[in-house]
DNA sequence: CCTGCTACTGTTACCGCTAACAGCCACAAG
DNA sequence: CTTGTGGCTGTTAGCGGTAACAGTAGCAGG
């Protein structure tokens, strides 16, 4: 008589394997992680034993025993504006093959949240952290800093790394995109964007832009910020508005591209001239928004490559810090005149 | 003379709180997960040293010994379409305060990416499994409905379920737009989509569309597939195929509404009167498409919704089963014409 | 025959934490 | 004085795996 199936609703551990295919759990967890001699026949006793009792390793034990996690956390401020979803492409294709597996947590621009977030994945002691920004909460830095696993920083470069960073220069991006519009004869100049004041990059940017507009002499006319909504619908709303108050301005300069668009539409609509008339520029880059009437002219921030670098980084874990700035390049599209 | 410092390479375990607090491990654990009785002069020095050292604790170990994991997998097909980040939101808004926490993982629609992932979740012990759709490979659900915890498949309810679910029917879906369309006045009427076979709901809602039709006595005149790139770019240049191949159509249905508003984009600059000469809708209430110059007539997902329903139902870890079907509203827009 | 080596399998001791239980003390009640 | 009782703290024994090491057998070479 054989063995009555053991209590279905058990869960399963290496020993459960170990008993069905007769040798010890050892071998089972030898063959299960490919490592280590196993001859063949056993090998195929274990797996087949495995696979009939529908075992699923513990890696909780597992993780515990070896001293070895094959997490990567990733912390970013949000998933809903296009930028970190390629992000994210970028650091699952380049961890793929490399046996690690990104973990994603979301800040929404809280910095308490940010703070909260670290802890927990910490906790799980992943093998590396990519963390969205430079600007942390002490606690968020010391914690990072002693956790005693490589931490890269990823968008920004404006500032001092914990230990790794990939990123681009915002405030250098703001710069070149002022004097862009400066050297294509606009004058009249005004700003919108959001008003989240965790937006480090978002800041930076704009006041790379401020700098090279008072190099040559100008300021901003006008400025309008928003928070929340549909950023297309806030972009019509924000554009009408500055028009309205100040109608003679001749350019539009946009914390992203989703606003810029619909200010885009905005301005179509109204039957303005652009960019004779008047000039718009966002950033980012938005491959979403290729199938406009006209191409919103943006920088795109290398968010695919800034992914990449980032996984290759955690993965190859080099000994001595590492600073990788990457160029966004300016796509005047169709709404900066052309000399 | 003091001891010297440890090494501060060292990860930190309970031990050396304990022996820099001077009471035993336990009590260290209990001050800092709060739970039993512990003495407010204890508790106090408990905290001061560990917030000195700088203590994360291991929640892999912690996992182990109590056999208690408070982590929730939610499986997606994707990221960049809008559809997920919102369903996140409804998850983590549900989830904030149970102590429970989301973690997330990506299939791409590809059902072997999807039981390696839901492989890998499993064997983290998640206290609870999220899942997009109701379509998995047979391995797949044989490991989910023996992990022996609350299972919840998501977005769609046509099928039938591994355990609870919560969503709408795609299929119903299809056909109500199929309706309303047909009682506009519609006739001749086209369909554009994504090329993705594993995409079920999609499937669904147009099977559902076809079959109204037909109760009517009509058939799609002409319907245009797509994968990858720019999905605006990408309705625009369908919607044109479309209308060179059949000039004569009069209605354009959309599976998505990015495409949808590309679709739009165009004919509006094609000068085509909308809705009178033709109507177009998509599928999904897409809030980021709010101020396209024209409303695009879709149906809302109930995506925030259906990410509370499923949270709640993994914390109250109801005993029987539990499918919840959830009814989207038709919004018509400014693209279907009214009687 | 012994040695050394390779190929395979088993034993033991943890990994860092928590459940369960066992003290200990002060104080109230009998 | 004995006995409870509640408040607080410590001890012990794992949780389910894996590293490290210890066999064991078979076989080639001297």
């Amino acid at each position: 008589m054989t063995k009555p199936t053991p209590d279905p609703r058990h869960t399963l551990t290496l020993r459960d394997v170990s008993e069905a295919s007769g040798v010890s759990e050892m071998t089972v967890s030898r063959v299960l992680r490919n490592r280590g001699d196993v001859s063949a026949p056993t090998r195929e006793k274990v797996l087949e034993a495995a696979r009939a009792l529908g075992y699923v390793p513990n890696k909780i034990a597992g993780a515990l025993a070896s001293q070895r996690v094959n997490l990567v956390g990733v912390v970013i401020p949000s998933l809903s504006n296009m930028v970190f979803p390629e992000v994210m492409t970028g650091i699952s294709e380049t961890l793929e093959g490399t046996g690690l597996q990104p973990v994603v947590g979301v800040t929404n621009y809280l910095p308490d949240r940010e703070e909260s977030v670290i802890y927990e994945m910490l906790s799980w002691r992943p093998s590396g952290m990519i963390i969205a920004g430079l600007e942390h909460s002490t606690a968020s830095r010391a914690m990072l800093a002693r956790a005693g696993i490589p931490i890269v920083e990823i968008m920004d470069i404006d500032g001092t790394p914990i230990n790794h960073a990939v990123g681009i220069s915002h405030r250098r991006a703001g710069r070149q995109m002022a004097e862009a519009i400066i050297a294509a004869g606009y004058r009249r100049i005004a700003f919108l964007g959001t008003q989240m004041p965790n937006d480090f990059r978002a800041k930076k940017r704009l006041e790379g832009f401020e700098e090279a507009l008072s190099k040559a002499g100008l300021t901003l006319v006008d400025r309008e910020y928003y928070s929340g909504g549909s950023a297309l619908l806030k972009g019509r709303e924000m554009t009408a508005a500055v028009l309205n108050r100040t109608p003679d301005v001749d350019f539009l300069y946009y914390s992203n591209d989703m606003i810029g668009a619909g200010g885009l539409l905005y301005c179509l609509a109204q039957g303005l001239d652009v960019p004779g008339r008047i000039g718009l520029a966002g950033f980012n880059g938005v491959e979403l928004l290729d199938g406009l009437p006209r191409k919103l002219a943006t920088m795109d921030a290398c968010r695919l490559e800034i992914g990449k670098m980032a996984a290759k980084i955690i993965a190859e874990a080099p000994a001595g810090p590492q600073v990788e700035e990457l160029f966004p390049t300016l796509e005047a599209g169709d709404t900066i005149r052309r000399s």
